[in-house]
DNA sequence: GTCTATAGGGGGATAGAC
DNA sequence: GTCTATCCCCCTATAGAC
């Protein structure tokens, strides 16, 4: 039963945080102020969060920022980079073969996971949702940088599925779409102050999928109706 | 043929916003500073926005904000209210009694309508984005005030869409889904440069209605199909 | 009502002692 | 490497002249 095998990939996911432990906060200065500042930034953004509260978090002068890293932003840049592979760690990349329909399922599953994770291992995509609704001046590294090859996974898969009549335009609004879902979940866990327990995730993950798959098969029966008239 | 019908809306619309002229800026001081106010904090929210740029904008001492308005809070607070009746200037409240089908699509319609126009009868939506991505101290006073009534009648239109079986975890997850389409159009809105006409307009906004009429019956098919075992 | 000048606070960054 | 003290900038808000 499909249901019973995302509920207890949850569940694993919770043991394995546990087992990992969240203190892992490193051991030298500079690898404490990393950690707290890619945490920081990750619930709050660059703008939100100033260098105080990061060298209070990571029990380190409000100096050494600049020492370690030569600026917030220079910090900030480098905390990406650290929750991307963190964000790696926790799940692998995901099968480049898989179809459209089983590849989006998974990015479903795999991005509610890590937003629902309280572990570092969800950092990378608040980060991101931060980012996006929250432009920084490094906007567009970042998304040179960590984005621009997601999106183009995205477009692949939705081209591949919605078949050659579909037009860029088309194809760039379904993919806007799909991806909504991603602020829906940041929402569903910032502002619902519900504790959501492993049932109630792989719930959430099956609407999703369901929803999501649902509406991108309306879209392409939409564009074969316009494509032959 | 139903996609024309929107497009002539479209088209309607913009006629409408060069006919009101986008310079009714006010006469008097006061109006002159809501108006720019709005307008800044629709594009930037309000930290972004200081009382510099808005009386810049405004042709105002930089000390008039607070002699009408007392603070920069009670101006954005103004703000709200004055682009809410803009907002309604221009699209005037959806039919409640629409059945949920009808009404999502009109829903979607007007949303997006308001969303690229750049007239100020798109500023409110824009407030409602940055607000929700970007909290300010004012999140709670303006949820309660203008965003939960209507959120409440999505969750009355979708809990009646998907039938009694539906659990209210399930509605909620639902509307979530749903709304995501704003910040999406947002999205498109803001980084893709690309200048959309009434025709790009039309299809984006009969793409999204399939797009989301067909992911709710997909999680409609699936909510029956769980409750019936 | 409108203006200038300034207070008061907070942020990031740096110099220089230890 | 770590710390304190300080600089400089930008913000909101207000006092007081006109």
């Amino acid at each position: 039963m499909y249901f019973l095998e995302i509920k207890q990939a949850f569940e694993m996911d919770i043991l394995i945080q546990h087992s990992k432990g969240t203190s892992d906060n490193g051991s030298t200065t500079e690898e404490k102020i990393l950690h707290g500042a890619c945490e920081l930034f990750a619930h709050q953004g660059f703008q939100d969060t100033t260098v105080q509260q990061i060298c209070r978090k990571a029990d380190a002068n409000i100096a050494s920022v600049n020492y370690y890293f030569g600026s917030k932003g220079k910090l900030y840049i480098a905390a990406w980079t650290y929750a991307a592979r963190l964000a790696e760690e926790v799940d692998g990349p995901i099968d480049e073969s898989l179809p459209p329909e089983e590849w989006l399922r998974s990015v479903v599953q795999q991005r509610i996971k890590m937003m629902f994770s309280d572990g570092p291992g969800g950092w990378f995509p608040l980060l991101i949702h931060n980012e996006i609704h929250n432009q920084s001046v490094y906007f567009d590294e970042v998304v040179k940088t960590f984005l621009v090859r997601v999106r183009k996974q995205f477009n692949r898969k939705v081209a591949a599925y919605l078949g050659p009549e579909a037009t860029p335009f088309q194809i760039e609004s379904a993919v806007s779409a799909i991806m909504g879902f991603m602020p829906m979940a940041g929402q569903m866990r910032h502002h619902q102050k519900l504790q959501l327990d492993s049932d109630d995730l792989a719930q959430l993950t099956r609407q999703t999928q369901t929803y999501i798959l649902g509406g991108l098969k309306a879209v392409k029966r939409l564009i074969q109706k316009e494509a032959s008239r």
